[in-house]
DNA sequence: ACATTTTTTGACGGTTCGTCATAATTATTG
DNA sequence: CAATAATTATGACGAACCGTCAAAAAATGT
């Protein structure tokens, strides 16, 4: 994703300039400082002097960069948005059925916020509208279309269901709805497993089994072809997990 | 309930000093400030400074009552999930069968949420881990215990639904599964529409209609009857939301 | 070598939170 | 009722943080 984009970039403009290189990098190396301290000490101890010391530039430079501490914080999550990407762009690309591809991605929801609690709270935070204020538009926008692109990922495949008759015909109204379910349990899933004290003391995977085991009677009810009760879902899961994170080294960041 | 509560009170404990009712009184007030200046300005604008000039006490006096800023947002959440209660407490006593009372307190939540988005916000900031930290372990527990009452309220209807058939007993070890699924759907749904500015171009109530259809397909796969094929939704709908929100008078405050 | 543009810097002003010594009020006692 | 003790209210203050901007430093152009 990151090499498509700067291979773009360079096709179509040449070469950057040293100059603008360096304005790249810079930017990388205050984001990977950022997160780092949100991972370690938590938003609260975020602050830009402390992000200004550690990549030892001065705040004012920080600022050229960012308009503003929100808006560093949602490049952060447009980052997590990208890998989000990622991992869906490889759920559409599972050779299997269109449901075990469309439960793929939420499989690759699930087990990338299993891998990544930290990350998934900066979403939290930044669709907070305390927050969600004092971005700029440009990085609202930014990360709109990011989103745009992982749902519309999502949307083909049900598309392809419908098309190939997995899912009924009267349902072709219905795509958004059905993408909007989904996505909704996943991210009110997730959300909850955040806060609520009493899901963490059913251990840490409950809730990626709960969504699993939701998601598959959801789907089950728009009887989305083969249903799970056909299939041993146990056997299915792993299948698809490992294939989705057979290289987990792109989790190494965010 | 606050009368319930209130005659509770009295009658254990003869009565109130007129201290402890001006105690009370005042924590109200505070309270019906902090929320007005919420809804009227956002939570960027809640200041401890501006609530204390808005109630004509010293910020000290504020701080006599709550132990932080972020505990104070937390009472107010607490209110929020106490009318919760009182609507989940209307649907289990919706008389219909256990899939209509199931039902009922689906469309109680997301109806509710649409008459009150900025409460709903209140839960969202509350539930965020930055703010979180600061609430006192005692506001925590009180909340805690509020949203226990609330999900009890949801598997006693599941559990009715298994002892009378109308939900297979294989389901049995499934209550908090499907509960968890149920509320994270609708919790999920709540949380996007206040921030997703694609979903709000759809208009508004569209939430409220696709959490309605994907509810319906989800309890559909678990089987339990009667089937929503078998019924006219839209007419249930209308029964159910006419039925809960009857009164809406104790929708004034929160 | 000098001038001009660009970039960096960190001291500073503005907000807000939460505290705490002091003042005001209320309760108690002789 | 007056004097003293206990309780409660107050707002000035310190600390933390954000974002700015004039001045300094670096880069670029002549």
């Amino acid at each position: 994703m990151e090499n498509t984009a700067q291979n773009t970039v360079q096709n179509l403009a040449p070469a950057l300039t040293r100059k603008q290189r360096e304005l790249v990098e810079r930017e990388a190396l205050i984001l990977d400082a950022a997160q780092t301290m949100l991972h370690q000490h938590g938003y609260n101890h975020l602050t830009m002097d402390r992000i200004a010391e550690t990549v030892e530039y001065s705040k004012g430079t920080i600022y050229n960069h960012f308009l503003s501490k929100e808006d560093l914080v949602c490049s952060l999550c447009c980052r997590y948005i990208s890998n989000l990407i990622e991992i869906f762009q490889s759920a559409y690309n599972f050779s299997g059925s269109t449901r075990e591809r469309y439960s793929a991605i939420g499989i690759g929801y699930s087990i990338h916020h299993q891998f990544h609690p930290m990350d998934s709270q900066i979403v939290q935070t930044v669709k907070n509208n305390a927050v969600r204020e004092k971005i700029s538009e440009e990085k609202l926008v930014e990360m709109e279309s990011l989103e745009q692109r992982a749902t519309k990922i999502a949307q083909s495949i049900v598309q392809d269901a419908i098309d190939c008759g997995d899912l009924d015909k009267k349902h072709q109204d219905d795509i958004s709805t059905i993408v909007f379910g989904f996505w909704s349990m996943h991210y009110g899933a997730v959300l909850l497993d955040q806060s609520d004290i009493p899901l963490q003391e059913l251990g840490y995977s409950q809730v990626v089994k709960m969504l699993w085991h939701n998601t598959n009677i959801y789907l089950d009810g728009y009887q989305w072809s083969p249903l799970s009760t056909t299939r041993d879902s146990e056997i299915l899961f792993k299948k698809i997990s490992s294939t989705l994170f057979a290289d987990n080294t792109q989790y190494k960041k965010v």
